[in-house]
DNA sequence: AAGCAATAG
DNA sequence: GGTTCTATTGCTT
């Protein structure tokens, strides 16, 4: 408010008092001003969630396992000295007698989060989600209609749950909305727990930061209000900076360089010294919320803004590993997405590289539009990162799908993109080959088709959707795949994209895929090609359902204006548990198809400078990679027969900054680098 | 608008 | 600074 330039005293106590007065006049005046903001917090989510599915957990203690860590427990595990984020050595030398559940796959967390969510919003459309287990409501309305239409007695009302600093408080008229949202905390926990089955915290405050930071003063299954009065008193228990939240690493470093490591230190530090580290909204920004002021609206976050999937490990340094970790990340995301309804825009892949002085931070990524085929461009954002040639050291890998799209009637060219069909029967490959006993490739076709098709076209039978889906026993080595192109009306443009590669193509291989395997395995692979190999099937228990609603249309996107209507539910109930399953078998291997026209100019000249017989979809970069021999067996190839494949265009000029030059070496004029259709044409032939 | 850093649970 | 698996927001370009 009245920040004057005078940067006298004490800016913390002016602060406080700035706040103060804003409250009491709004009192006097409106007081409309006055928010209350409910946060919950469930307890020990994900154990919760465990115990749910197996009740004979609840007596004993119970760790959830993420890799080598116990992220949560169970209280009867705390009671026992567990606790979160330790190592699962650590805990089981504490507590030998400690259950561990795997929790790496979120599936079960993330659909119960949303039922939280949507329970929430049930009562009152403005629910914030903040991870899994936490969710912010604006309750402001609410208590002011509670408070004209019942006739409310002060009375009659009492503080439900604890009010932070207090053994006692009488409701008066400075207080009563806090305690109408006291009460509603209350009737919403109690709601969470009989239809959920689930415990948790509550905060009742004027803004968020107050409500988050007053929900854990009593744990666990209890709430906590807190009066305006004693927000200087909450705010100066906290034992750190890192206890406020919005103050995380970087910022407490950069701090610490100040000599600010308290939350007093921080209140009482002169602005104007603070704006120039900082500048001048972040400065502003973290002296407000040391001082318990934050401004920031309940915003109702509607479904995801991205789909992710990750996994770590201790190493992964060949192209080979990295080819099947995406691979196995992008089943899970693809199927996620297929439930979603919607699609994506752009696909991102981020590696976490291994360096002694900074063994787990450093995240790098690369993204891309247009996910033309999805592990090819994986593999080339891979290659766009990361010099391959030279040794490299992976210990994470990331993909999503983000930028996403509600249904689409079929108009962007994105759009029709992605619903094209008319892929051809699809051919699964014996993984065998390549070290992957039991699994099955599965083709880019039967992928896209799993995603993008079911839910979005109407026109499309379910059956064939069905038979798609039901991977296995209908989908054998070679066995006939239900084509759709036919009913796909508008999709069918772009009949250059098929020509060449839809039916030219013996197998669904994609070749950059294809490229990166060893040479004898891609031998072995083209040999297959003709055999039909019979690849173990993968046994997923049940066929595809689509999600039963979970009376989303409560989820009317307050940002997303647009109609999304489809993508109806965005919790993913998972139809069945088959994410452990599917991680064990199965293998997408993603063909050809999509590969799109080339509209870009810069890579029609690029190309035309690497040379003139190739085709136009060659990529002059990836071209450019390929040993000698094979360059020169490819131009032999394109002067004889000319293929009429596509490449994928977007993204041409600049997408070279310093990381990037360092990750392709050579090659300056990698300017779209678009994909390898090479060896697509290679295997044509 | 895209890419990424920072933040959080 | 744990660690893991996400997801969002807001600089920066």
């Amino acid at each position: 408010m009245d920040k004057d330039e005078e940067s006298d005293g004490n800016d913390w106590d002016r602060s406080l008092e700035t706040d103060m007065m804003e409250i009491e006049g709004s009192c006097n005046a409106t007081l409309k001003s006055q928010r209350v903001v409910l946060h919950f917090d469930l307890d020990c989510f994900y154990a919760q969630v465990e115990m749910i599915r197996n009740p004979a957990l609840r007596t004993k203690p119970l760790g959830i396992q993420q890799k080598n860590i116990i992220v949560t427990c169970n209280y009867v595990a705390r009671d026992q000295g567990v606790n979160k984020l330790m190592s699962v050595s650590d805990a089981l030398e504490k507590c030998p007698q400690l259950v561990l559940v795997k929790g790496e796959d979120l599936t079960h967390y993330r659909e119960m989060s949303y039922k939280v969510t949507e329970l929430l919003m049930s009562h009152c459309p403005l629910v914030e989600r903040l991870g899994f287990d936490e969710n912010y409501m604006d309750v402001t309305e609410m208590v002011e209609r509670r408070l004209k239409e019942t006739i409310q007695e002060i009375s009659d009302l009492s503080f439900r749950g604890h009010v932070y600093g207090y053994d006692c408080v009488a409701v008066d008229r400075e207080n009563v909305r806090l305690a109408i949202g006291s009460v509603m905390a209350e009737e919403m926990r109690q709601a969470i727990y009989t239809t959920l089955g689930l415990t948790g915290c509550a905060g009742v405050a004027c803004n968020k930061l107050l409500a988050k930071l007053v929900s854990g003063s009593f744990k666990p299954n209890q709430q906590t209000t807190l009066l305006p009065q004693s927000t200087a008193e909450l705010m100066g228990s906290l034992t750190g900076l890192s206890k406020v939240p919005g103050i995380g690493y970087k910022t407490r470093e950069k701090l610490k360089v100040l000599g600010l490591v308290s939350v007093r230190d921080l209140q009482s530090f002169p602005l104007p010294d603070l704006v120039k580290e900082f500048g001048e909204g972040m400065a502003q920004r973290i002296q407000n919320l040391v001082c318990g002021v934050d401004e920031s609206p309940v915003t109702p976050a509607g479904p995801p803004q991205s789909l992710s999937d990750e996994d770590s490990f201790k190493k992964i340094s060949t192209p080979e590993e990295v080819l099947r970790k995406i691979e196995e990340l992008l089943i899970n995301l693809t199927e996620r997405m297929n439930k979603d309804g919607r699609q994506p825009n752009t696909l991102r892949l981020t590696v976490r590289r291994y360096t002694s002085t900074n063994r787990w931070f450093n995240r790098e990524s690369r993204s891309s539009d247009a996910v033309p085929q999805l592990l090819a461009l994986s593999m080339k954002l891979f290659h766009k990162m990361i010099d391959a040639h030279q040794p490299f050291h992976l210990t994470l890998l990331n993909v999503c799908f983000s930028n996403l799209q509600a249904k689409s009637s079929g108009k962007s060219s994105i759009t029709s993109f992605f619903s094209q069909k008319s892929l051809s029967a699809s051919q699964e490959v014996d993984s065998d080959l390549h070290d992957l006993p039991t699994k099955t490739l599965l083709s880019k076709a039967d992928v896209l088709h799993k995603i993008w098709t079911p839910i979005n076209h109407k026109s499309q039978p379910p059956k064939s959707v069905k038979s798609l889906i039901t991977p296995k026993s209908s989908a054998l080595p070679n066995a006939p795949v239900p084509v759709y192109s036919e009913e796909t009306n508008t999709d069918i443009k772009e009949p250059s994209l098929m020509s060449g590669v839809c039916f030219s193509l013996p197998a669904d291989v994609d070749p950059e895929v294809f490229r990166l395997l060893p040479d004898h395995i891609q031998r072995e692979l083209m040999l297959s090609f003709t055999n039909k190999g019979s690849g173990e099937v993968n046994n997923r228990p049940t066929e595809y359902l689509y999600p039963a609603e979970h009376s989303l249309s409560d989820f009317k996107q307050p940002r997303t204006t647009g109609t999304c209507e489809s993508a109806a539910s965005y919790n993913q109930s998972s139809a069945s548990n088959d994410s452990e399953l599917c991680k064990d078998h199965s293998i997408t291997h993603l063909n050809p198809e999509l590969i799109t026209p080339t509209k870009n100019p810069d890579f029609q000249q690029a190309n035309q400078a690497l040379h003139s017989d190739a085709p136009a979809n060659v990529d002059p970069y990836v071209f450019s990679q390929l040993p000698a021999d094979v360059q020169s067996e490819l131009l032999t190839e394109w002067r004889q027969q000319r293929p009429v494949l596509k490449i994928p265009s977007k993204h041409s000029s600049k997408t070279s900054n310093g990381r990037n030059k360092k990750a392709t070496p050579k090659n300056s004029q990698m300017k779209g680098a678009k994909l390898a259709v090479v060896l697509s044409v290679f295997l044509v032939s």
